[in-house]
DNA sequence: AAAGCGTGTGTGATCGTTCATTCACATTCT
DNA sequence: AGAATGTGAATGAACGATCACACACGCTTT
């Protein structure tokens, strides 16, 4: 099971860095080419073989630097999750107003997907099986947005409904534009359309 | 790799029947039972052994019905796709407005994401890997969303912009609400916010 | 009615391959 | 020297797929 990925797109992330490994260093390498053909492939579709060969060293290593294929899969999760959730602390603070709250959890995703868009692109195909259900306790972009939105419901900003479903169809708004991007049926980089997404975001909060 | 799927939304899919099969027959049987697993974990998640033994069957009877996992998976999602389009099909016709149009295409994904959430959440997993790059040649629901949204630009109906963008900002309202439903973080019906999602898909596509 | 026969369906052993993982051993770094 | 790193063969399990075989039919021929 393969996908369409925009190839050309994936190599454009950080080449030599890895996630957790120093850049250069064998994990580094391991990390790279494993993101990269967990975002094309996925995580089962994807052997140790194939990473092994991908960088140039044997199976054997792999097991140097990784536990298990389940446990390099966690660890290139978590570490994204975790960068992701410190880009959007960069970009909010507390005080913020709904707008600026949802320009951050915008700018946040757009900048992730345009310096590394095979992490991305990993951490989007697989926030539902390793996240799941509340997995932190709702730090994640999604939560702090649906919280954000709760409020501005309650001092009447916008019209009183659903938070989650609200949060959901904003959350749509920027992370349907950057699959689109991921598979080449857009071209323009998603840092150029923060703006966009931000009004397009909301609008949508502010109906009905 | 296990995803965490309200597993009771998917057995709310039409029990006995399967996609290709007449309702009750061991295909249509086998039909269900792979449905559910590639929803759940992927189709390459799944092993024959598995989905045979979801339906009481050997291993060897699953090659009486189909000629390969891989074609499994292929057929289950065609018809899928073809039922979708259908569907979208009976909702929309070619003079309607773009209003109209958007409500027969958040119609669409509505009625088939409560009446076979199983096929739906695979459809959504799937499209990217099978449908892939233009696979029909833009006869999906996002493509005709796309072609309504440039024609609505030309007579000034909404602001001029990239309208394969603004097709994604509109379909990822809908969608990611879908999602969000299909992992039980929303408990309100599909089919209830079909307005709802109309009136957001409308507001994004009037912003400039 | 009984016997024969083709066809569709189901079984479970079996095939060759690939999988993730381990291990004894070699090499390189400090 | 000793630790870290790399190798590639080996292991057992799981995989997709095939096979010979068995049973249950509807059909014709005796």
């Amino acid at each position: 099971m393969e996908t369409f990925l925009d190839k050309t797109l994936l190599d454009r992330g950080p080449i030599g860095t890895g996630i957790t490994g120093k850049p250069g260093s064998t994990k580094a390498r391991i990390e790279r080419a494993a993101l990269k053909l967990f975002a094309a492939q996925g995580v089962d579709g994807v052997s140790i073989k194939e990473i092994a060969r991908a960088c140039n060293i044997s199976d054997g290593a792999m097991y140097r630097h990784f536990d298990s294929k389940e446990s390099l899969a966690h660890t290139l999760f978590q570490a994204i999750h975790a960068n992701l959730l410190s880009m959007l602390q960069d970009n909010v603070s507390p005080q913020d107003g709904l707008e600026a709250t949802v320009r951050a959890v915008v700018t946040a995703y757009c900048e992730l997907a345009e310096a590394d868009p095979a992490a991305f692109a990993y951490h989007l195909t697989a926030r539902n099986t390793v996240l799941a259900r509340a997995g932190d306790g709702g730090a994640d972009p999604s939560s702090l947005m649906a919280r954000r939105i709760s409020a501005a419901m309650a001092t009447g900003e916008i019209p009183r409904a659903d938070a989650e479903l609200k949060s959901a169809m904003a959350m749509g708004v920027v992370l349907q534009a950057a699959e689109y991007r991921l598979y080449g049926r857009i071209t323009t980089p998603l840092t150029d359309l923060i703006e966009t997404f931000t009004d397009g975001v909301m609008a949508v909060l502010k109906t009905a």
